[in-house]
DNA sequence: TTTCTTGATCTGTTTTTATATATCATAGAT
DNA sequence: ATCTATGATATATAAAAACAGATCAAGAAA
């Protein structure tokens, strides 16, 4: 109910996590160290409020204080803005969705799965692309991938669809982070956080 | 727009000062020595999110992040619930409407008599006056406090009544403080805070 | 294998809070 | 004139953050 030190260091990492910021990024924004970061983001310190306000606006929140019982208020309010870490980046709908099908069926495959470790890789991966401008091109690729690990469900032979999926997905992850994509949006090809908050306050 | 130090400190006195604490008392209630609460409050220290915390939540506050879009919303969420200094004291309706008459009273009088001392030391005592609980048995007192002052309105004259007005009101403010009231609910008589406030979290 | 990134950790130094205690001037009340 | 409450200050000490810089191990990429 009431915020302790601890519940603050959490936000704050979900916060930079939710950006897709290392904490040597964030310290370069913010100003502060990231040995330091790193203490605070783990609640081995009690902070100045100098310091959790540089914190804070560099990445997007405010610090406030607000009466007691408009707390459940507010809260819900925050969360509802807070819960959408993927930013715009300019992806079509059709990529969004495929992409989304694809993160649903790697879920349903983690039910039946939930030691495999190749298949944890391949979700973390897709999320990954989430934060990314993922060309139309691209389209085709994802889908099929959906249709073949929807193929293997509940198959125990699926060990080698998930591991050819997950290489090819880091290639693609890999291809759209450098920029080397063979698409013709190339310069659109950054991390989301450098698309809407290359001018701050 | 943004939150400092400076405007987290403002938030601090406004907070206890809307809740007729002196430093000493919240000081007390926080574990927070007054020396430093005066430092905090006038700015001249970064302090801590530890105390930070305690201090807000002696005051019935809690400290929150929130995403910078969710800004405005919260902040007038939160004006209104803040903009109610006057707790309830237990008051009757007619008690609080006739000092709430009185209250327009002095201000229109204030209007032609922006310098007069006597009557801005009036006007802070009638506000005091709100934080206690007043007997019905006063109510009189105050309407024909109100009816006089009405009648001077305008006038050079009106030094004279307002004189008396305020001494008469700051007796009857010291003699609720003290509890030394005729009315027959001497034990209420007591400063609001400790009326909804006895326990806290 | 080699390289790079990430987050955690260590060392040493400087700066500042936090705390306890006391004092002071002011304003109000008696 | 006296007594009290208030807020701002002063002094001294202890504890801790802030900072800079280096390092380390684990994971992933080349």
């Amino acid at each position: 109910m009431e915020y302790s030190l601890t519940d603050i260091a959490e936000k704050l990492k979900a916060a930079r996590e939710a950006k897709n910021l290392s904490q040597r990024q964030l310290s370069q924004l913010a100003g502060v160290p990231q040995s330091h970061i790193s203490k605070i983001e783990s609640g081995h310190v009690d902070l100045r409020v100098s310091s959790l306000i540089q914190l804070s606006r560099a990445l997007g929140l405010e610090l406030t204080l607000v009466p007691h019982n408009t707390l459940p208020a507010v809260k819900t309010m925050a969360r509802g803005a807070v819960h959408s870490p993927v930013k715009n980046t300019g992806n079509t709908s059709a990529v969004l969705n495929a992409l989304k099908r694809l993160e649903r069926t790697t879920r349903d495959l983690g039910r039946h799965h939930p030691t495999d470790k190749l298949l944890a890789q391949l979700q973390s991966q897709i999320k990954e692309l989430r934060h990314l401008r993922v060309p139309d091109s691209y389209l085709e690729t994802i889908q099929q991938a959906d249709k073949q690990l929807r193929a293997t469900e509940q198959q125990a032979a699926h060990l080698e669809t998930v591991g050819n999926t997950l290489s090819e997905f880091r290639h693609l992850r890999n291809s759209l982070v450098h920029g080397l994509s063979e698409s013709p949006a190339a310069e659109l090809t950054r991390p989301a956080y450098h698309l809407d908050e290359h001018d701050d306050g």
